[in-house]
DNA sequence: CTCCTAATCAACCGAAAGGTTGAGTACCGA
DNA sequence: TCGGTACTCAACCTTTCGGTTGATTAGGAG
């Protein structure tokens, strides 16, 4: 994967396989194979599962021995939170603009979806 | 796609055309051939990634004669939202809690990411 | 009715995702 | 040194994804 840092954490979240790892080493780091034992699928896809929230920056592999426990980088959150709260607040902001409008001309339409007006483009 | 909720609005979200859409949505409801416009792609693949846009809830399409203005649902972030303070605060609450531990025993390691303990399982 | 515009549907294509098996690497323990 | 354990790398397979072109539906405008 070559793509932007957003496109890969959301990417990275978008498995549930991928949201459950995360949602187990939030309790704590784990081995690969701690990790896989819950799943019924080999340890070698729960090690690709890994390297993709690795190369989005959630999760870091130290060495510990043969082992290799891996970590939840929990501030790389941030970045989706950042871009997601900046489009809601966005919406939010231009809903209540609308709501405004609406009020100051009460003898208007008042059947929200209704295509009836004719607006000459 | 036949996923579950969170996994269709992260995967909706991973590509950068469509969270432009989004970004552009954010501004205001938009038609599918002014939302295409920006982009060198065709109607049609604008169309499609506005079916995924659909399908993850954050978007829905009204008709108004024949054209039919793209409209952002912005509450659906909320999902994604929660999901990500839950797992973010007990990233935290873990991170604050090792911190106590390692500051009960002030003549322990003082190197953090030191594998060096012999922790018997 | 006929034409134009807006948008979707359908079939296809190449690339990437998620899985498998099999081999290879790294480290500990006897 | 010889296994055994923990994990990754490589090759392959099937499904999904993002894009295309071409046909079709739906609704004004003349």
């Amino acid at each position: 994967m070559v793509a932007d840092p957003l496109s890969r954490v959301f990417s990275a979240l978008a498995d549930p396989t991928r949201r459950d790892i995360v949602a187990r080493l939030a309790v704590g780091d784990a081995t690969v194979n701690e990790l896989a034992a819950p799943y019924d699928v080999t340890v070698q896809a729960v090690s690709k599962h890994l390297k993709v929230l690795e190369d989005a920056g959630l999760v870091s592999r130290s060495r510990e021995a043969q082992r290799r426990p891996v970590h939840l980088e929990a501030n790389v959150f941030d970045l989706m939170t950042k871009w997601i709260e900046r489009y809601r607040r966005q919406a939010e902001e231009r809903y209540r603009r609308l709501d405004d409008v609406l009020r100051s001309m009460p003898d208007a339409v008042d059947t929200p979806p209704s295509p009836q007006e004719g607006t000459p483009s």
